[in-house]
DNA sequence: TAATTATGCGTAAACAGTTACGCAATCTGG
DNA sequence: CCAGATTGCGTAACTGTTTACGCATAATTA
């Protein structure tokens, strides 16, 4: 016995009026005046009608709904970095009214994300480079010609990308060392961040030829045991680069552990500028990706697509050295 | 000439059976031989046929989608609260094949997401309380007999909530204090934090009654000031309970940079155990609040809600102290 | 073996909208 | 003042599913 929505056919009767004009009352098709246009929208209100999602995007064949898919999180580690591209995201789907959905892109969950992206429940999707499942995804999306923008460096096909220049902003990080005097240079970092160590290099300049390099993975604790490493067997190093911030908090932790002054003894720049590098002790020297802003270019580089814009080209987000107490 | 997409009509007709047999084939209801089942799925896989999400949804009166609501954020400072609930969230809502759509619930976009709930579009939804939006927002949503759980303490009516236990969790750090011969307490929160507070005193004991109750916002910025009032107010302050994680960062800041040692001359516990407590200097000890587990029950709880459950009653999360070097 | 029940599948009626088309009525220009 | 254009609105044909109902056929029971 639960009583039914109002709906259109329902609605219309009630205002002795046909569907069709109802329907014109809401949306930018069809010719209507603006005296019925008001009236009807004023009775909607007070009868509470409203358009049945599902119908309407049935008929018009799209839902302005885009979904945000993001690489695996580490159980217990901090996830700044996608959080904070995330809210970008979010606030920008907000304010263009595109209900945004987000789904972790891990191996066990690839069919629930194909499902999505093939039954026709969104209109765009917004996916971060650097796993063999969003390559994958991306291609699904490009073969049901689904608006598609990647965040990051993807190989293959030349999809619409916001990207950041990594090799600039290592090349910032190597080029303030030498600056200020330092003498022995080392990156800490994953297989996927080779152009931040070209980069970095670069900016060093001649003598960053013997720079050490630390195969570090990308966590907290990563980090930790690279300082180690690297105390080890260079104790000479004055300087050093990681690839993001976490991985530069852990250095740093490890270092003062061992009574390492930082950046007395040994200068470190972080990667990213996560909103808490600002507030860790000391405050993290890094290089800033302006995080929020690559959600908010994402979803409008999308949206340009969504609304038709062909060969649409990807943008490149800049980036800048943010110098705090940690070098 | 954009070619369309297979639909069940013509995907029927190319096997030479009815579409009601396919229909059958993918849901749960109506009878169908397991070998004719099989052969359709098979079929569909190499055709590609994939039923259309809202004619589905149209017909089912319902899309399984889940719709999480957060309250705004301050530009610029860390939002690791949320940001951990809502990936609890969404790693269990994936884990149930739900897509999950958030929404910042600014009072600008308090239009839009009561669209979003009443057009029909979701099944359920997971509101933090706290703002004034959001519990306009758990009323409309409450009108419109939609399932809807929220998280944290919202006055009014009994809405199935999870709740932590703010009490408890802060009079655990008030007896930790006074155990480890703390004298002069104090407590940094937002108006917001009462309950943590009265924990707070009730914990201490006795003595607590002269508590220093600094009315201190949230963010970094007012755990740093207030660190300042404190000292100026009561230089003989010797531990502080902050309602936060980060106010608690911003506090032992301002701390340290006025030659106080911590814990050595003022101890200092945070609230939350964000990700990143555990790795600031000094490693934070703190209240945890499993922030992950929040955004898991509370999809268990939406689920069963949405499963048809009938009065189902809210959870409790349990909180206990981490210690670490702060206090 | 006949009567009864169970199974597999097709027909057609929903679901709730949008919009091409057509028809009056009104407006515009010569 | 009349031909043609414009405007406002209704009729009905779509969109792609699910599922109640009914009809054969197969299995079970008496």
């Amino acid at each position: 016995m639960k009583k039914r929505r109002l709906n259109i056919k329902e609605f219309a009767s009630r205002l002795g009026i046909s569907t069709a004009t109802v329907s014109r009352a809401f949306g930018t098709k069809g010719r209507i005046s603006e005296k019925t246009r008001r009236m009807i929208i004023s009775k909607s209100e007070s009868l509470g009608y409203r358009a049945n999602y599902h119908a309407r995007n049935l008929i018009t064949r799209k839902s302005h709904v885009v979904a945000f898919f993001y690489p695996p999180l580490i159980k217990g580690e901090p996830d700044y970095f996608i959080s904070e591209i995330m809210f970008g995201v979010s606030g920008a789907t907000s304010l263009n009214a595109n209900p945004l959905q987000v789904h972790p892109l891990y191996p066990e969950s690839m069919d629930f994300c194909k499902d999505v992206i093939l039954n026709g429940s969104i209109s765009g999707i917004i996916v971060t480079a650097g796993t063999a499942e969003s390559a994958e995804l991306v291609k699904t999306a490009r073969n049901a010609a689904l608006p598609c923008v990647v965040i990051g460096h993807m190989s293959g096909e030349n999809n619409c990308a916001v990207t950041f220049d990594n090799s600039r902003g290592a090349m910032l990080a190597g080029k303030y060392f030498k600056d200020t005097g330092r003498k022995c240079p080392a990156y800490i970092g994953g297989i996927f961040d080779r152009r931040k160590r070209e980069g970095f290099k670069a900016g060093f300049g001649p003598h960053a030829s013997n720079i050490l390099f630390d195969n570090g993975g990308s966590t907290f604790q990563d980090g930790f045991s690279s300082c180690e490493r690297v105390l080890k067997a260079a104790p000479e190093t004055d300087c050093v680069l990681c690839a993001n911030d976490i991985l530069a908090i852990g250095f740093i932790k490890a270092a003062l552990s061992k009574g390492c002054k930082v950046p007395g003894d040994i200068a470190v720049i972080g990667f990213d500028d996560i909103k808490i590098a600002k507030y860790f002790s000391p405050a993290l020297t890094t290089v800033r990706l302006h995080l929020d802003e690559i959600g908010e270019k994402s979803v409008n580089l999308l949206k340009r697509i969504m609304d038709g814009g062909k060969n649409v080209s990807g943008e490149s987000i800049d980036c800048e050295l943010i110098v705090r107490d940690s070098a």
